[in-house]
Order: C-alpha cells, then structure tokens, then sequence
DNA sequence: GTAAATAGTACTAAAATGGTCCTCTTTTAA
DNA sequence: TTAAAAGAGGACCATTTTAGTACTATTTAC
C-alpha cells in the first residue's frame, strides 16, 4: 500500500553494509561486492547519500565512503529523505502547491497529520535496529506529538 | 516520503462525500459535481470501490452508490488496499516474488514489520475519523501487536 | 421502449523510476 | 611527474506506473 521504491530500499542495505563492516573507508566497488548490488547502482546511491551528509566521502586512491555518524544516529526517516527527497504521502500536501480542491477537500488535513506521524514514528527507528533484523525495534510513541491522537470509539 | 496515489486520495475525497451527504444511493454525477472531480475519474473510483465491497452500488435510473457500511466501519487501511492493490513497503516484501538479494540483505524483514506496523496504524483510523478534519485521531498503538516494539537507546 | 445509471474494459499521454554511461576532479603512490 | 584509483556530477534512455478518457454492454424505473 504505501512504499518506499526499491532504491531507498537499497540505499539501507548499502548503508547496513557500511554499518557491519570495519571501520575506514570502503569503496563503492566493495559494498557493491559484498552486497550483490550492481556497481553503478551502488555509486548512484553512494553519491546521493553522501549529498545528503549520511556518508562521508573521500576521493583518491584509497578513499571510498564510510558513515557520517554512528549507525544509532542515523533514522529511517533520514534514509528515506535523502534519498526521495521530503515527498509528502498525498501530493496536495507536499511543496508550496496548492490544490484546486483545497475548499471543499475534508480529508486533507487529516492525511498530513498521518503523515507526520509516520514520519516521527520512522524517526524512531535507527540504522542500527535495521541491522539486526530480529531485534526488537523501538516503540512507536505518538503520545508525545503535538498532534494529539485519541481512540474515539 | 511515503505516499499514497493521487487516485487514493481522491478516493477518500468520494467517500467522505458519501458519508456526509444524505442517506439513500448518489449518482457518480452528483460526487462529481459535490467534491469537484471530474466525472470520469469519480465514476473510474466508484466502480473500484465497488469491486473491492467499501460502496454498494445500485443501477438503473435512480441508482448510485453509497457506504456499505457505517463510515465508522471503514479504516484508512481498507481504502489503500481497494484502490492500490495489496501492495507493501518494499517491492521485496510484495507478492510471493523472491529478491535476489535474500540472503545477504540484512534489513527486509525490518521493513516488512515496519510496514505491518504502519498498516496496523491506519487500519485503526476510520473514515469518520478522515471526515473530522479537526477532530483528534485514533491513537496509533503498537504496544499490542505482535511486534513487539521497545526502545533501546 | 427509452432514459438514466452502473460495469467492464481498453486505450493513450505523461510522469516517475531504475539503471547505465561518460567526463571531470581529487588523491595517493610509484 | 605521471598513472591509477577513486568519487562528483550530469546526461541519457528504457521501462513501468499513473492518470485520465472513451466506448460498449447491461440493468432498472417509468
């Protein structure tokens, strides 16, 4: 139902690889290896990470990327925005546009409260839990949002 | 960063439509006219919505559609999946299809149970609860899947 | 029988996505 | 000083998805 395309997908595994692995520099080359990944994919994806400041870069004979912070300080939400950009989940909410049906559109409001709140609860969630695939994640805590979420019924 | 269709959207648009307007069956038409949309896409979005059980439909001259049930009935969850198809968060994660990449990804289970974490979520909020553009939101619960969530940090 | 509806399907244009390639710059080491 | 190894930054194209439209068949009320 709701997705995150297959390169943001892959954009985790190469960042749980540079996670796993030692510590230095590793080369696009070698995360593409120990992947599986296609190369260029793995260079594409490690260059816009490194644009987005999740990933150091250094160029050079021995350079490569490594992380630009420790695994448990890098969210699942900081994954997806560096690599999808800041997309809304309904296209009326993202940028500054405006929809046509703004006046007389009753759900708006709410799809971006939603919105956020996956968002904060993807927050939540670090690299590091993503590594370990069967450890338990964080609790999602809305409780604390200013958007203030009560079962009605 | 993680969306719905436009489609979706405007199918929560018709259904909100539905369940504010007066009981008894609505001629495509008629939403159309209501909520702004163009007559094809709404009548494209009702047939849909059919199929799939959310509105009953009605032909002949004075038919229509309307809820198929109380709005209260009707989770965000249910619309997605109507009108977007059982899709999930991953393309790995979809259908029965096998990633190449199974045994050295370290991450898709994770996203498999973030996925199932989100979907739980909205299945808790209803059509009602999209109505209320103001009113306070279901609280998201995790706590009583059978994730079990827990933060560690 | 006719008009008002939905049902189903097919089609097309536009946009997003995924993947690849090419050229340029930086750095290290021989 | 030169060559090789690496990243930086775009450009490009094929494929798929999405959105919107149109057409025909079927059903029902009057």
């Amino acid at each position: 139902m709701l997705r995150i395309s297959r390169l943001t997908d892959y954009g985790t595994v190469v960042l749980a690889q540079l996670a796993s692995g030692r510590s230095g520099f590793a080369s696009a080359t070698e995360v593409a290896a120990a992947t599986g990944l296609g190369l260029p994919t793995v260079s594409k994806l490690l260059k816009n990470l490194a644009r987005s400041g999740l990933v150091d870069s250094a160029r050079g004979t021995h350079g490569g990327y490594r992380l630009s912070r420790d695994a448990d300080d890098i969210s699942a939400a900081q994954v997806i925005d560096a690599l999808e950009g800041p997309v809304s989940i309904t296209d009326c909410s993202a940028h500054d546009r405006h929809c046509d049906l703004e006046a007389t559109c009753s759900v708006g409001g709410t799809w971006q409260r939603i919105n956020l709140a996956i968002r904060q609860a993807l927050d939540e969630i670090s690299l590091a839990d993503l590594l370990q695939a069967n450890s338990p994640l964080p609790r999602f805590r809305f409780a604390s949002t200013p958007i203030s979420i009560e079962r009605k019924r």
